[in-house]
DNA sequence: TGTACATCAGTGAACGCGCGTTCACTGATGTAC
DNA sequence: TGTACATCAGTGAACGCGCGTTCACTGATGTAC
């Protein structure tokens, strides 16, 4: 961090962090090298020396994005609190799908940001390195499922695939809610509409 | 469509159509008011005596673009050719979610753009006025989910909402297969996912 | 059937915009001897 | 401990970009008498 210096010391990350703020309100297209440069109060192609072009930045930016998303679906599962593994296990993925869609609703412009530039998932998850555990919204969800089967809420053979629906389910509700044409929906309506999601995802599993 | 005089005669239904071609190549960004005037031979600001400005165009272009989506959807539910009326219901609902995912992934640029200027749905379906079918997603999901509870194959209880599932699902399942995070997914196991989410959708009804 | 006039649907020139990106540069830092 | 030099991380000026939009205009069309 540092320093008043010609050097700056900790340019990426200030840039990121500005670039982040900058999602926040406008979304993907906020994400502006020379703003960026001017926040942090740099000159404005400075940037050029930690990121290739803007859309490197904006691929950090995302990143960023994504890790806001995650941290919240991380603190709304640990508030989940019930006695016994399995309603636990159930709640905890409930509440990982409502933090999503309430991340959506409520962060406009990271929600946006985060599926902007997002790297891509392969098929077979990331091997487990040790390390801090995952922050990304996929990962997590795929804990949550693991867990489900580990106390026997649901049958392994329901397992594969499981992912996709979940995730969909509650992708889809969001970007319909948040941008599409859901987006006009009463509070009363839409809040309906996310536990008829949430719901249905239950019962798909 | 007319002369080629001074008056074109039907400008307006040919920038329409000048901008769903642009939009199929480059999504919604590609609609560009300058390029739509010279692919009809107009001279650049002609529009503006049919639009306001350009997310006027924009909005028309994207109505089309649904439209194309909506075709799809009853194209494919007229193939379904089965027996039994409950399985021909189910088989339906199934075939507008899969045209659905397919639209996305090979129209990717409609599909986009079709989601990018959407009008909003409010949260009653508008009174159905006689005239022609609406050919809008919304309601030919309706029209699919009514079907099912007519021939019995759905408990009339679970119909409400129900819309917000099954289009959540198959919504997301596009989003992330061709924009987002899963779009860099082998082409069997993506051909695993949408059979994932479109059997979860069934079985969450 | 002709004429006068309002209105409609185009034209062509011009503007400003703020950005991303490149260039040649300079100040600061680290390292070998 | 001091000096020479390579390298790194910033600066400031400049460019081109293609767009959306506005302006004052002109050609075509419709209508009242």
């Amino acid at each position: 961090m540092a320093n008043r210096t010609y050097h700056h010391g900790g340019l990426r990350e200030a840039l990121v962090e500005a670039g982040v703020a900058l999602a926040r309100t406008g979304g993907p297209s906020a994400v502006v090298l020379r703003e960026a440069g001017r926040q942090v109060g740099v000159s404005h192609n400075a940037a050029y020396r930690h990121f290739k072009d803007r859309e490197d930045l904006l691929a950090a930016v995302s990143a960023g994005c994504m890790e806001h998303l995650g941290r919240l679906m991380i603190e709304r599962a640990g508030e989940v609190d019930l006695p016994d593994p399995r309603d636990a296990a159930w709640a905890r993925l409930e509440a990982i799908g409502r933090a999503y869609v309430d991340f959506a609703l409520t962060e406009h412009g990271w929600f946006r940001t985060a599926f902007s530039g997002a790297v891509a998932h392969t098929a077979e998850p990331a091997e487990t390195h040790p390390g801090p555990a995952a922050t990304d919204p996929y990962s997590l969800l795929a804990l949550r499922l693991d867990e489900l089967v580990g106390v026997g809420a649901l049958p392994p053979e329901r397992r594969p695939g499981a992912q996709y629906a979940a995730w969909s389910a509650v992708h889809g509700l969001s970007a319909l809610l948040v941008d599409g044409p859901l987006r006009q929906l009463p509070a009363e309506e839409r809040e309906a509409a996310v536990a008829s999601v949430l719901g249905a995802v239950a019962r798909g599993l």
